[in-house]
DNA sequence: CGCCTTACTGACCGCCCGGTCAGTCAACCT
DNA sequence: AGGTTGACTGACCGGGCGGTCAGTAAGGCG
């Protein structure tokens, strides 16, 4: 916070441990805006309120620091959402839009780009890929399968393969998560963040509500 | 085709009519897989089987070849997809599968990064990123919102926000397209195209189901 | 068959940025 | 205060790539 704001006329300080992480955020930053290859390392020391020499006292390489940025901002938040899944009492229809809703602001944030440039540049770092999807996106998959199995379970929400529709129900979100980051920076996206999460959820919620005991497909059809 | 097989022992030949083509092609491969700063023209200039002056001979910069490329590639897809919605005579739920499919097919083909490609960059190339919201994202919306607005008009699907529905319907598909050319191109997907398009139609049809006629939110509320 | 036009080549230039390191000065110690 | 450490700076280097252009030969024409 205080090294992207206050980087005018800074007497030259000394400050070992805030480095780091300083330095992490700016380049997350710097790398989602640009990308790994367009990004500047002097603009990303910069943005951090130091020099370009001293990105290297921290991190070796270019590709040293992005990795770490990445890695750096992912983790923890998973976790959080595990904690909440294994304590939660109410209903699974509150908690899946508890979860998804929290997503939505992890979006909005500073870090909201991280998705978008992971999908950047896991053709050029296959290694980073492979972490990524193992780490987060399967896990993150894994955590909102439990909370529909939890509703099955429950009878609120209709049976089938858990982990595909658990995949499919985060997909809109992870698709705005991307889209809000890249094209949706420029031009205002045509929906409003209110329109599209109240579609969401509602079309989410009726796509897993159970089916109707008669036979779905339109006995009768009306008009 | 000619000029990414047999480049090599070519013999130098003159084909002033098929050289734009062959570079637009091989671009679009070459900025999808590596980002436009990444890309080398040089490369691009061997996949299309010329040296890399002649490619300057046809596009005066890289960002000009950058730009024709997605544009080239990017038009005459919808038009097709429109004509079809026009004439279709079935039943509004057969006709959003065939349409879901035909964009699943162009997302496993030589251009599927595409997508991936416009979101990389769009920070880079604002003026592009507006173009192809414009041109492509809502014109596309807008053709998938006829179709759902057919079907409720049939009552084979329930009413809405109708643009806003259409969005979200189609966002699955659109993270496929991205996920698939990036991430998923080295960790092989964790769902098979088959589980994740039969549990993807199966819920989007279920979401656009007309609500049964009792009150859909759980007769008794439990919890 | 020889000449001319021009599509095509590839060696070359200059800039830009990742990475280095000799020097500087803030902070702490005594 | 003076000395010492080591965090920090920024001028510099070298390689790599976008872009150029003088030269080469394919192909058409008389």
């Amino acid at each position: 916070m205080e090294g992207t704001a206050g980087a005018a006329a800074r007497p030259r300080r000394r400050r070992k441990e805030a480095r780091p992480a300083e330095l992490l955020e700016a380049a997350v930053e710097v790398f989602a805006e640009k990308g790994f290859a367009a990004a500047r390392l002097e603009e990303v020391a910069r943005r951090a309120g130091v020099s370009k020499g001293t990105a290297y006292l921290y991190f070796p390489t270019k590709e040293a620091l992005f990795k770490a940025a990445i890695r750096e901002i992912v983790l923890t938040r998973l976790a959080m959402g595990e904690r909440e899944v294994e304590a939660w009492q109410g209903s699974s229809a509150v908690l899946l839009r508890r979860m998804l809703e929290q997503w939505a602001q992890l979006v909005r944030s500073r870090q909201g780009g991280l998705l978008k440039l992971i999908v950047a540049e896991a053709r050029n770092f296959p290694d980073l890929a492979a972490w990524y999807q193992a780490e987060v996106g399967e896990r993150g998959n894994r955590l909102l399968a439990v909370v529909l199995r939890r509703g099955i379970e429950r009878g609120e929400f209709r049976a089938g393969d858990v982990e595909a529709m658990a995949h499919i129900v985060a997909c809109p979100m992870a698709f705005r998560a991307i889209w809000s980051n890249s094209v949706g920076c420029y031009e205002t996206l045509p929906l409003s963040d209110e329109r599209f999460y109240d579609s969401y959820f509602s079309l989410m919620l009726a796509a897993l509500r159970p089916e109707p005991q008669e036979t779905p497909d339109t006995q009768e059809t009306k008009e």
